[in-house]
DNA sequence: CCTACATCCTCCAGCGACTGGAGGATCAAG
DNA sequence: CTTGATCCTCCAGTCGCTGGAGGATGTAGG
């Protein structure tokens, strides 16, 4: 057999907490681990790569019901083409939602960033860019 | 006096939820409203404002602690406000990368939708796009 | 073989930032 | 004077974790 993982293993290998994992295969986005003799966890290379594609997915902001949707997919390789092109094309009007939103933040951080360029706090707009 | 403004009043002129509004005087982001002999909240329009800078704040993504140290400076006038400035520049840096991963998501996500034609998902790369 | 220490297990509490609802008081309009 | 909106407090729940207690295993050194 390939080398088995344990939990820590996965957790190492994608910065994500021991407790986070096992929370993961509670609420269903992790399959449900087999077990050493003595109760412990034991994973593959598939379970640590669906590990990274989850916390990958989180990151971007993805909540845990779109993210198993998007586990549905990979889970279900005979599943015909147009549901998966459905769900694809509507998680990228997601996605592309996101990056509009987010461009906006950027433009306006990056002019909170750039009214202050030292002295105090009276002199700079920063709280006027925020109030309003 | 000008004119007294309740919670009902503040929440509708800043969509947050009154009890929300309640919830930012309980964890000091709000100060303690002044009341009426009945105990209603009343408020004026520094509070508005006040509102107003948080919800804003919010929106962007900054977390209590920290509107709750711009509020401080605020306060401050007089204070250097390079530790605004720094709070602002490490949420654009965490904007532009979540923006530059979105991005290669989209991409993989139109050539998913573009692509995925004729066959089944297993011909698809969406793990493959989030796992790494 | 024994000990020490790391790692695992389950269970449960708490966090941040709200949201919603029960149960009751108060207010403004008709 | 009644009706309905608004207010009050208190409490439970949500989501996505995080941390710790208390105990069982696994491993490496002496």
């Amino acid at each position: 057999m390939s080398k088995m993982l344990m939990i820590g293993d996965l957790a190492a290998a994608t910065g994500t907490k021991v407790n986070t994992i096992r929370f993961y295969e509670e609420i269903g986005l992790m399959r449900r681990a087999a077990r050493t003799q003595s109760g412990r966890r034991t994973y593959g290379a598939g379970d640590l790569e669906r590990l990274r594609f989850i916390r990958h997915a989180r990151k971007l902001g993805f909540e845990t019901q779109e993210i198993r949707s998007l586990l549905a997919l990979g889970d279900d390789p005979e599943r015909p083409c147009d549901e998966v092109t459905q769900i694809a094309v509507r998680h990228l009007d997601d996605v592309n939602e996101k990056i509009a939103r987010l461009a906006l933040l950027r433009d306006e951080l990056e002019q909170i960033a750039r009214s202050c360029a030292g002295g105090s706090v009276s002199e700079c707009r920063i709280m006027d860019s925020l109030g309003t």
